[in-house]
RNA sequence: CGGAGUGUAGCGCAGUCUGGCUAGCGCAUCUGGUUUGGGACCAGAGGGUCGUAGGUUCAAAUCCUAUCACUCCGACCA
């Protein structure tokens, strides 16, 4: 009825950027919208993603020398009294439970009964139960390092929720360690930092900038947030991440105290760090295109799908059992460490319906198998990346399908590492940060200007320009930060740098 | 919490102003057929307490009152 249309998204990026994210989202299937308001449901291909990005960084939690813990997801409400800023930083934003029970309401529903004594907070972070426990845990310097890892989910009560970017509900990991040394949990702090940012770009093909927040952004209790900062096609910055330093602000709050070597009562130093499903949101906004979704092969649930073309069942055996050995072969190929995950869809539909659904779904290489291809002992493959599309003889595609697979992800990290420093510029007065950050097509396309790198003298000074143009200073960078200049704004003397950018 | 808007089939909507036959349309679903290296076509079928509660009326999706939910724009945020 309808003719194709050119895209398989619309709107298109160009036309509507928010949109084209919620669809790509549905066209991929990996999440949607649920009866409670603000959370969503991670669909099964949404889900396999999220278990991909768990193992690979679980792994390199434990070769850093961390171990898995849980940690209830129910919170005294004292426990988050304890540290002030930490409250204040929260407060606003939690899900409280005040009773335990419910009892009929007499016309045909239910009402809460039982009132607790002490309500509860459902956890939006877990630094004060955690804390709670590491206080009783520790007693000695020999006690220390205390390195866990937790896998959980967390609640914030937002106003406005985006699927993966900011839902009311959301899953991560949490970091808490305790040390007996600033040096040390500082130490700590840098490394999970570096290891974030190595995640994002050998595996999530995503460049980040990694920097430290400023006190205005920093996370609430925290002395020191470092974060890695990214850059979406929109050209607004997306936070990947962060690692904070607390310093000994929640021990001091919690009495994390424990006996120095020379038998003084010290409190620990302690470090806090996470990530969450957010970064599915990073990952689509960075690789996916008018056609849906665009996986970096290290963490696609699937990374080839071989498709069967035949018209009756005789040429249905005959092509199904070439797709087997065919998947068979493919399957003890290897990227990296990781055996080749390879699909038949043999499901009863059309060719085109079916080529849609895995350009959408992000797929990084479809086969097309029919019995040409077998007379020819070829299949004829196609690329999500670069949407290149040839026959390739089959001893060929075995051989090197391991070397196509790293080759697409190096080239998602190369063009979107492009992107960004294409739309990152150094700024050294205002009338030029105006103009950079002046929207281009306002109406329903926001091009949102880029990464500003611009030396300024203090954080007070520039607020109300910010807040007039609605762009964040996202981080000092580790790499240049500290190099002394001129403020953009003031022009005097200015010790510091920072990117700059409209944010999610 | 301020401003605006929307609730009718799984999804998207029309119908509401001006009350009136059995509540429609598109997509999706199912069945049969023709097709099949590219998001098919033809024929048929299933699916609704019109957000909820009350009121006005011979008659309510439509008018009145109350209430609930959601969406968008602000303020707030991983």
């Amino acid at each position: 009825m309808n003719k194709p249309a050119k895209t398989a998204i619309t709107p298109t990026r160009q036309q509507d950027y928010p949109e084209w994210y919620q669809q790509v989202i549905k066209g991929a299937d990996l999440a949607e919208n649920s009866p409670v308001r603000g959370c969503m449901v991670i669909k099964p291909w949404g889900y396999a993603l999220w278990e991909n990005m768990q193992r690979v960084l679980d792994k390199m939690f434990k070769d850093t020398g961390h171990q898995n813990a849980y940690f209830p997801l129910f919170i005294p409400m004292s426990f988050l009294e304890k540290e002030a800023q930490h409250v204040e930083g929260f407060a606003k934003e939690c899900a409280v439970v005040t009773h335990h029970r419910l009892e009929p309401d007499g016309k045909g529903g239910l009402r809460p009964a039982g009132p607790l004594e002490e309500p509860l907070i459902v956890r939006p972070t877990s630094e004060t139960i955690i804390g709670a426990c590491y206080a009783k845990w520790i007693q000695s310097y020999r006690d220390l390092p205390i390195l866990i890892n937790q896998w959980a989910n967390v609640v914030r009560w937002e106003m406005r929720t985006r699927l993966f970017l900011r839902t009311a509900e959301f899953l991560w990991q949490e970091g808490h360690t305790a040390h007996a040394t600033a040096e040390e949990a500082m130490e700590e702090t840098r490394k999970m930092l570096e290891v974030y940012a190595d995640f994002a770009e050998r595996f999530m093909a995503v460049p980040v900038i990694k920097g430290e927040k400023t006190a205005g952004e920093r996370f609430p209790g925290a002395v020191i947030t470092y974060c890695i900062e990214a850059m979406m096609q929109d050209r607004k910055a997306l936070q990947a991440g962060t690692s904070h330093f607390l310093g000994q602000n929640f021990s001091k709050a919690q009495e994390i105290k424990f006996q120095s070597q020379s038998g003084e009562t010290e409190f620990a130093w302690t470090t806090s760090w996470g990530v969450s499903t957010r970064l599915i949101g990073a990952l689509i906004m960075t690789h996916a295109d008018d056609d849906g979704l665009v996986l970096p092969p290290r963490l696609a649930p699937s990374h080839v799908v071989i498709m069967p073309i035949y018209r009756d069942d005789t040429q249905r055996a005959e092509v199904l059992a070439y797709c087997k050995s065919l998947r068979g072969e493919l399957m003890l190929q290897r990227l990296d460490d990781q055996t080749i995950r390879v699909d038949i869809d043999d499901r009863d539909l059309r060719g085109g319906e079916k080529k849609w659904y895995h350009v959408k779904r992000g797929v990084p290489i479809r086969l097309e198998v029919g019995p040409k291809d077998i007379a020819n002992q070829a299949v004829f493959m196609a690329r999500r990346d670069t949407g290149e599309s040839k026959s390739v003889p089959r001893v060929e595609l075995v051989e090197t399908i391991g070397a196509i697979l790293e080759d697409m992800q190096n080239n998602l990290l190369k063009r979107a590492t492009a992107m960004r420093d294409e739309n990152t510029v150094t700024i050294t007065n205002e009338q030029d940060f105006r103009s950079f950050f002046k929207s281009e097509n306002e109406e329903n396309s926001p091009i949102n200007g880029g990464f500003a790198k611009c030396h300024f003298v203090s954080e007070d000074a520039v607020k109300p320009l910010l807040d007039e143009l609605k762009v964040t200073i996202r981080c000092i960078p580790l790499d240049g930060g500290t190099t002394p200049g001129k403020c953009f704004l003031t022009g005097k003397d200015a010790a510091q740098m920072a990117i700059f950018a409209k944010a999610y």
